[in-house]
DNA sequence: TGCAAAGCTTGCACTCAGTGTCATGTTCTG
DNA sequence: CAGAACATGACACTGAGTGCAAGCTTTGCA
């Protein structure tokens, strides 16, 4: 279910390429020089466009490095719907989450990026900008774990309960990056869950 | 412990009452057109100063909102390392929090300040960015509480837990301002650690 | 009291991100 | 093949934020 599915318009595939290309061309640039000192302009020449047409293809230059963190919320959310029912919020929200850390990510690029998050703050302010829209995707099945009517009150308890585990997440994600992606990003997750709860 | 000590200097006396002009002016700005379409050249010339002093009192338009983040970061750390030895993380990270919702504090400006984040992403953003700040801030006493060495790994759990009740304050906030401040903060900050915690 | 250092204000010029508009070309659909 | 839909790039513009230098005021010290 990924790379490139041929039954698709010709636009769309190239429209694929070309995004990909940018990707990679920005990310090399970033690793060089870093994500501040790279200007727009520069990556949209190494990648042989013009700089209108760089933003026609990304929102703005964080967007590069975050990637598609719409989808793959959309995915976690899947994840978590499909957890038991009779799991509690926080145990399905656990799960779900942890299958962001499968075995197809890149962890080389994925330390890159975690590395770029540390010293462009511009970039951490987005990050945690995606997280708010995720928990509002992540609200529902939540709320439903906790018996609440969905969506009705402004009741903060689901919200409170993703707010923590993303910030679990987050704070995971940092310390796998400190150690240098030595330490297991679940363990980490794990205990970064339990000292939550305990 | 506030309102302009008269034993200081000209100087200082003048820099605070500019900035608090600043501040005023930018606010009813603010709430008469909302964040975003307020420039700082508007809140300088109704100021009455030069858009490059602006800048001057301010490192960005979103700072003039945020107002001394810092300062209280620093209150609630000290009110945290007040709390007795005896308490647990959680417990005495929640009754430091609480100093926050004083008496003192403006409600009405409060909610006009809470409003705007909801419509401007560049300012949750930078609102987020000082949470990080005062990660560091709390970390120390978090970690002595938690009997960790302080400082020393790369150990999760302090800092989850601090940014797990960092989430829950602004859950509150948010859900308070939804009330639109009829709901009480504390109240509403106590089902969310209830609900963390469970 | 007077003078030098330090600080404040401002204008100017600059960089960079991001947006709107329009003309030109390419791909898709029927 | 015609017309709709989309892609591209050029141009011009706004708005935030910074560096610099000139001229002023305050302050601290001799």
């Amino acid at each position: 279910m990924s790379s490139t599915p041929e039954n698709l318009t010709l636009r769309e595939r190239t429209r694929r390429a070309v995004r990909a290309e940018i990707t990679d061309t920005a990310l090399r640039l970033f690793a060089e020089q870093g994500f501040e000192a790279t200007t727009v302009d520069q990556i949209a020449s190494a990648a042989g466009i013009s700089r209108r047409s760089f933003f026609h293809y990304f929102g703005s230059k964080e967007d590069v490095v975050m990637g598609d963190l719409e989808a793959l919320g959309l995915r976690v959310r899947d994840a978590l719907e499909a957890r038991p029912a009779t799991e509690t919020a926080w145990e399905a929200l656990s799960e779900a989450l942890k299958t962001l850390s499968g075995p197809d990510t890149d962890a080389v690029t994925e330390l890159e990026i975690a590395r770029m998050y540390s010293d462009a703050p511009s970039l951490r302010a987005k990050h945690l900008e995606k997280h708010l829209r995720w928990q509002e995707l992540f609200a529902p099945d939540v709320e439903r774990r906790l018996g609440i009517a969905p969506g009705a009150t402004a009741d903060p308890r689901a919200r409170a309960i993703i707010a923590a585990a993303l910030a679990c997440l987050d704070i995971a994600v940092e310390a796998w990056r400190e150690s240098d992606g030595a330490a297991d990003p679940v363990e980490l997750f794990d205990a970064a869950v339990a000292a939550v709860r305990a």
